[in-house]
Order: C-alpha cells, then structure tokens, then sequence
DNA sequence: AATGAATGAGCTTTCATTCAT
DNA sequence: TATGAATGAAAGCTCATTCAT
C-alpha cells in the first residue's frame, strides 16, 4: 500500500468500506469501488495491490482507528470499572458511526502472509491485548472470574458483537450500560460496581 | 433442493462444510466441492440449483441440527439454570464435533429471497426464540436481567461465539462451566448457580 | 498442458500458429485465437495453463516434428554430402509447408523455468545436435572445417534460414541445392561433393 | 520523431535498447524504459509518438550505425576478397560492442505505414543493397556462387548471425576469419583468399 | 442419473497514454 | 518543458453453469 495523496486513499477507503459492508467480498467489484469513490479503476491499483490487499487494508484501517479511540480509555489510573464501562460506551459509539465495520471485522484472513495480512494480524492482536489488560485490572479488586483475563476479554468482546450485531439501529441509550451490567454481574442485578 | 440420493447428498454437504469452513465463498469453487465429494461437478446441480443454494442448504442444515439438539434441552419442566448449563455444554460439544460450523453460522444472508433463504431465515428465528425462551425462564428465579431476554439470549449466544472462536481446539473441559457462570454471575464469582 | 481432445488440442495449435506467424505475441489476443480456432475462450485454458504455455508448446510442436522428419535422414549409414544434401532439401521443404513456422523458431525463451520452458530448451538442445553430428560426418571426408562442428552447425542453419527467412515464396526448386553448395564450398564453385 | 534535447533522446534510445535486447515488446513496459533513462513516463512522449514509434526508432537507428560502418569497407577500390574480410570483421566488432543489436534486428515490422515504419524500411533496404554489391564485387574474381548476388549476401549475413547470435560473448578472436573462410569455402578448407 | 469438457459472461488486472501541475 | 498521478480501454483469466454423451 503506497499512498499518494492521503485525501483520495481515503476516498477509495471509505467507498469500498461502504460497499463490503452491504455485499459479500464477491459480490462487490472493483468497477463498483471505482465508481463509489470517483475514480477510475486503474487508480485503485496505485493505491493498493490488489482487491485483497484493499480489503485488508479496509479492515486494518478500522481496527486501527477503533484501537486509537480505545486506547486511551485503558491505559492510565482510574477505577477499573469505570474504565471498562468508558471502553462499552465508546465502542457502542464507535459502531454507531461507523456501523459497517461490524461487518467487516468479522472475516479472518487465513491467506498468505503479504504485508497486509501481517499488518491485520498485528492490529488484531495488539487490540486483543489492550482487551485483555482492561479485563485484568479488574482481577485487583476482587473479580475472580478475571483469572483467566483472556477469555473475559473474548466474553466481553463476544457480548459486545452479539448486541450490536444483531440489534437494528438505532440503539437504545442504555445499551451500553447494559452490556457493561451484563458482563460484570451476569444476569443477576444491575447493581453498580462496588 | 431435491436430494434424489440422501447419501450422495450427505456427500456433497460434508464435503462443502469442510471447504467452505476453511475458505471464503469466493474462495470456493464447484469443482473443489465436486472434487472433495468424490463426485462430478454435474451432480452438484442436481441436488442444488446453484452455488448460493448449496451454501444456503448447508447453513440451514448445519442450523437444524443445532436446534434439534438443543431442543431437547430448554423444553419441559427443571431447572432453568440446570438448562442453562445443559443448553451451554451441549452447544460447545456440538461445535467440538463439528468445528467448521462456528465459521458458517456468521454469514447473514442478503441476497434475494430463494427458496433457501427463506429456510434459513425460519430457521434462524426458530434458534433465536429458542433461546429467548430458555433465558426468560430465569426471570420466574429472580434474574432481573432476563427483563430484556433478546438482549440476554444475543449476549448468551455472544459470549459462547467469542470463547469457542478465538479459542484453539482442544477446549478445556471446564469452558462450558466457565461460559455458564460468566453469563449468569459476570465478573463477580464462580459460584453455583442458587 | 493437458490435452484432453488432441483433435482439438491441433484445432488450437493450428489457429495459434497461424496468427502468431502473423502478428508478434503482444498483438494476437486470446479471443482471437479461439475465435480462429472455433473454440470458446475458456477451453484454451483446458488446455494450456495461459497464453505464454500456448505460445511455447507451438513452438516446440513445431521444432519436434521438424526434429522427427529430419532425424531419419542423419542417423545410420550412408554419404555424409548425401545426409547433409537431403537434410536441406528437407528443411526446405519441412518449410516450404509450414512457412509460419520460420517466424515462431526466432523467439528464444527467457522466462521462467516453467514445464513448457524446460520442453523448448529440450527440443531446441536435441535438434542442434542433430544438426551437429550430421555436420560431424563431414570430417571423415576430409572437411577441415568440421573441427569446429558446432561452428558449421550454426553456419548451415544460418544459411538455410538467412535464404529462406528473406525469399519470398514460392522458393526456386534449387534453392535447397544451392544451400548445399554454398555452405560446402563457399563462394568458390557449384562443383559436387566427392 | 521531434527530438528537443539530443542528449536526452540518446539516453531514451540507449535505455530502450537493452530492455528491448533482453525482453520482448511486450514485456519492456514504458514505465521501465523511463526508469531506465533517469527521465519522466510523460518524457518519453515528447521523444516518441508511442511504443512503437520509439521501438522502431531504435531499430532504425542500430541499423543506421551499422550500415554507417560498414559503408567505408564496401565502397571504393581494393581486394573484394579484402573488402568482405573487412566487413565481417566490422560487423562482429560491432555487435562485440552492442550485443543487444543482434536481437533487435531481428524483427520485421507488420504494422502500418507510419514515418518510422518507412525509415526502417529504408535503411533495411539500403543495408541489404550494400551487402549486395560487396558479395557481387567476388564475380569479377571468379566466384561462380555470386551469379546469384542476393541469395549470396542472404548467406553471408545468415552465417554471422547464426554464429554470433548463438554463440556466448566473449567470441574467440578467430572467429570473424572463420567466418570468413566458411563464406568464401564452405566445409573444404580453411585456405585463404587467393 | 451421472459425467466432465465446453462454454462465455464477467471479473481482475495491466499499462500505454494523457494532462494538470 | 518535465513530471507522474490519473485514466480507462483492452487484455488475460476464472469459474459457475450447461448439456451432449
């Protein structure tokens, strides 16, 4: 991926997001890409190698910027559970904005390890650890389920994707904290964290 | 859909789950099917009408076994929470047996209504009101957040994706538990179910 | 290249050999080709894995029945002038009905060690010694000239294509004998060989 | 062909030339040739009409120095026998210098009739007519094979192409008087001219 | 009913050429 | 005048689908 002018690869990103979100990885062409983003197919080929590398590329690039947003809410002092609430809300956010990437996420690459399949591996698995430093802090006041932090971080995550996914928009407000009740007492109360 | 010989269409499914669980659709092609089914590509299009009706028909069956196995379990008098448990360890041993499902059951279907589109989408539903269903017996225990049980069910079903997913075969025998009291008590404790 | 119909694996060759002779690599387009040969598009890949393996399996065919109807001639006993004299006239005449073949033998691979590349570089190796041992016998009469024998082979070669590359059809009927005699006694005279 | 920068339009020729020398027309990209030359893609269009304007320019103007060199040996009073001695040895220097000739003058243009199409007819013509007379001059001394000048100096040229073409670099010092001696002998002997 | 060679629409990709800078 | 990103026609190639055997 050599971008040229960082305006148009945005341009082509935001399209072809746009259009693998509605459609199967098949069932979009690049001709459709080149149409939605305004310019002709040979330019997609400047900026990307291929119609895979472009997907990976789509998929990197959300990760990333859900990754960004993420970031800071976890990392840092605070009341652990405060931060995991903030890391709900603002993913629930996220996905409303950006509701394709809920698609998108979903596809694992098994292919070949071109740059971008390294790049995508990369993202996933720093996301994946941030997921699971949030989850461990939570083993320090007395969480006991957060002894195996990575599969709460898979619970959490698994939680997340099962109630936007599958939930039209618009979200209600209380989704979120929901999901934050959910998984922090199970199907017990809605007692605050305390 | 008119399987003329059961067996040789049994044939023809086992043979597609496997491929179409380890590659995208796109990735697919009906002579990988024909090849790894031992029979010719021409057959395939006596027993399906086209490539999307094959996979539409492998969904679905995959789909219906699932409900028919976990029928048994949420319907009749108990325990809730016993079904639950049950409900859980059966789904993760169904999956265990039948790993490549966890990757089809993904796919949502977009595309024009077909006869198999339709059956998948009533089997869906099905699955997903059996679900809905066990999980709102919890509220007749005092599990105020079976108040909302689609929100539960998406997020039981959510929790279960996420573990069994990302983690690599052989699974623990206690993940079917741990699943089982993460959804019931969250973070807070392992305790039984009382 | 796995031919399944040889009658229309030579339906194709034929075409190809055709228009190749006709227009260099880069202006014969495969539609043309199948258009020529009466045969879809897709079923030139049946038979060639693209069009490079297309190209070079015509000109080994090529080189392998010119190779085939000249071996005869050289091996086993007999005159060496008389081997070399019917070896030309029968070049000449191996040319004189497939003339696009003249064009095709210029192109020397060098691409890639494909299976196709291998069997050109094979044929083209057997063929020039052929060419050199049949030159070889000369020796034992006496030629001073055949102790650099591959030297001559491609001095004779030269000649033959040199003559019939740049003289337009249809060729004097002792153009072949002429060939003999310039290229066993140069410029000096048209005497026999003994 | 409106050359503004000499200068500029040699180092377009020269990088053209060894492209087009080690790989076909249709593998030699203009991407390339521009890269090759140190100068812009759109450069190359103020040089050139197209592709093929500047490949037939570049043959037009291999064949131009060589036909420039060789014209001084060919022309005048001396030794025919001299002369063609001369000249062979010209012309294996020459291609000694610019091996990538050998391949370039290889081909034979099909297309239409542009400017440069006739050029490159001209100078062929003009090349071959000298060749002519030089091998015709060997009438007056006796040599009955040129009662058929053209097919002589075909012969001529076909026996140094063949050697050089197929025989690596370096060549043997001796090899432009074998030539020499084969052309004005054949296989008899290795005598020299009188 | 089963086969698999043939089909050709439609896809991805290339690259000679253009033109705004 | 030189540049090189953008263009899009044209090419190579794929593969779901058909149908004669």
């Amino acid at each position: 991926m050599r971008t040229y002018d960082p305006k148009r690869g945005q341009q082509i990103l935001d399209a072809a997001a746009q259009l693998f979100a509605m459609h199967h990885y098949h069932e979009v062409r690049m001709d459709d890409i080149a149409d939605h983003a305004g310019v002709a197919k040979g330019t997609l080929y400047r900026y990307y190698n291929d119609k895979e590398d472009l997907y990976l590329a789509l998929t990197v690039h959300g990760m990333q910027r859900l990754f960004d947003e993420s970031h800071g809410k976890t990392i840092g002092p605070g009341d652990p559970c405060d931060k995991v609430r903030d890391f709900i809300r603002n993913i629930v956010k996220f996905y409303e904005q950006q509701p394709y990437f809920l698609e998108l996420i979903q596809r694992i690459e098994t292919s070949g390890s071109t740059a971008s399949t390294n790049a995508l591996h990369a993202i996933r698995t720093q996301w994946f650890q941030l997921v699971t430093e949030l989850v461990s802090q939570l083993e320090s006041i007395g969480k006991p389920m957060a002894e195996r932090p990575q599969w709460a971080a898979l619970a959490l995550v698994g939680i997340i994707r099962g109630l936007l996914r599958f939930t039209p928009q618009p979200w209600p407000s209380d989704m979120a904290d929901w999901i934050y009740d959910q998984f922090m007492h199970g199907m017990t109360t809605r007692a605050a964290c305390v």
